[in-house]
DNA sequence: CCAAGTATGTTGACACTGTCTAGTTCGCAT
DNA sequence: ATGCGAACTAGACAGTGTCAACATACTTGG
C-alpha cells in the first residue's frame, strides 16, 4: 500500500501523461506537443487524456508547472553547491544553474517561456511558478535599491536571465555555444552594487 | 503602370499572404496562423500559397521578415525623434522603439523571438534581421569595452529588451502593464558607462 | 456484502490542419 | 500564333483537438 498506482484503471495516468508530454517535447520539440501522440506515449486510447486535461493547453500547463519545479531545483542545486556565499557568486550561481536547465531542457524552456497558450490561472502552475520566483527575490535580494525599487531589480536580473537564454536558443546570428552559455553568462553580467 | 498588380493571375500573391498573415496573428495570436486561413483571407484556395511558401515555415518566415522591417524601423524612429543626441539618450530612444513596437505588434514580436520554427538560412530574413541588428551595433558601440568584449555589450544590451519584453508579454505574475514598458525600461535599465 | 453511482477509459465522429497530386487557366516569349 | 511554364483550383490523405455515446472498474452508502 502507499503505491498509488492501484487507481482506477491505469493508475496515475495524470503523472503518466506529463511525463510522455515531457519526453515527447524532448524528441520532437515544444509545437510536437499532441494530445494524441502522449495518449499513444502511455498506452492509451486517444480521448483517455481528456479526462485529466479537458484542451490541449491544461496539459501544456501541467507540463510547464513540472518544468518551473526541475527549473527552480536547477537553480536551486546550483546556490548550494557554490563555495562562495557572496552575494554575488549565489547570483552568479542561480544564473549557472539557470542555463545548466536551458541546455539539458531546451524544448521544455520554451514551453514554459515561449509565447504558447497556457492557462495562468491554473492553481499547480502558480504554485509552481512561485518557487521560481522565491529564488528570484532571494539573489536580488542583496542589491542596492534604486529607483525602480526592489521589484525593478528582480525585473533586470530576470530579464537579463530570460532575454540571454532566449538568444542562446532562438538567435542563430548570435552564433552562441549553448554549451558555453552559463559561463557566458557570467562574462556579461554587470556588476551591481550589492549590500555587505 | 509601374503598378504591380498586374501579375499573372491575382497579383502579387505573396506579398498580400504576408500581409494577411500580419494581420491573423495580430487578430487571433501567433499559433492561428495557417496557411488554409490566410489563403480564405487573400481570397484564393487553400492550395494557392504553396507556390510562394511550399510549408507553413516558409510563410512564417517571410513575416517574421517582414516583422523584423517593421522592428528596426520602430527604433531607428525613435533614435530619430529623440532630442538628446548622448549615447545613452540614443541606446534608451531603442529600447523605447523596441517596446512601441512590442505594444502594438505583440503577436508579431511572438512569432519573431518565440520559439516557433523558422527557416534562418532563408536570405530574406537574414537581410531584415540584418538590420535591427545594425540597431543594436549602432547603440552599444559608445559603450566601455570590458571583459567580454563589444559582442558581449551587444548580447547584454540585447538580453536586457528580449528578456524585458518577454516578461511584460508572457509573465502575468510580473504584474506589469505592457503600456508602460517603455518607461519601466528605462528605469531598470542600468547606467553603463559610455565613452565620451 | 451488494447495488448504485462516479471516475476512468474506449470508440467513433466532426471539422480543421498541412501537404501532395492532378488538372486548369492565363500570360509571355519564341 | 502557338507552345510552354507559372499561377491557381479541386480533391485527397493523414493527422490534429474536441465532443458524444458507450463500457468498465473502483468506491462508497445501505
Amino acid at each position: 500500500m502507499g503505491n498509488k498506482k492501484t487507481a482506477h484503471h491505469h493508475g496515475d495516468l495524470r503523472a503518466t501523461l506529463v511525463k510522455a508530454g515531457v519526453e515527447l517535447i524532448r524528441e520532437l520539440g515544444p509545437d510536437a506537443l499532441s494530445i494524441r501522440k502522449v495518449a499513444a506515449k502511455a498506452g492509451v486510447s486517444h480521448a483517455a487524456p481528456a479526462h485529466h486535461f479537458p484542451t490541449l493547453a491544461h496539459l501544456r500547463t501541467a507540463i510547464v508547472a513540472y518544468g518551473h519545479e526541475q527549473f527552480a531545483q536547477h537553480m536551486r542545486d546550483e546556490m548550494d553547491a557554490e563555495p562562495d556565499k557572496d552575494p554575488r557568486a549565489i547570483l552568479l550561481a542561480a544564473g549557472r544553474g539557470y542555463m545548466k536547465f536551458v541546455i539539458g531542457n531546451a524544448a521544455l524552456y520554451q514551453l514554459m517561456f515561449g509565447g504558447s497558450q497556457k492557462l495562468y490561472e491554473d492553481e499547480v502552475l502558480q504554485v509552481s511558478a512561485s518557487k521560481s520566483r522565491a529564488v528570484l527575490e532571494q539573489i536580488t535580494a542583496p542589491m542596492v535599491v534604486g529607483k525602480a525599487g526592489s521589484k525593478g531589480n528582480q525585473l533586470l536580473v530576470w530579464s537579463i536571465f530570460h532575454g540571454f537564454a532566449g538568444i542562446v536558443l532562438n538567435d542563430n546570428s548570435a552564433e552562441l555555444d549553448i554549451e558555453s552559455a552559463p559561463e557566458y553568462l557570467e562574462s556579461i553580467f554587470p556588476d551591481f552594487p550589492m549590500n555587505s
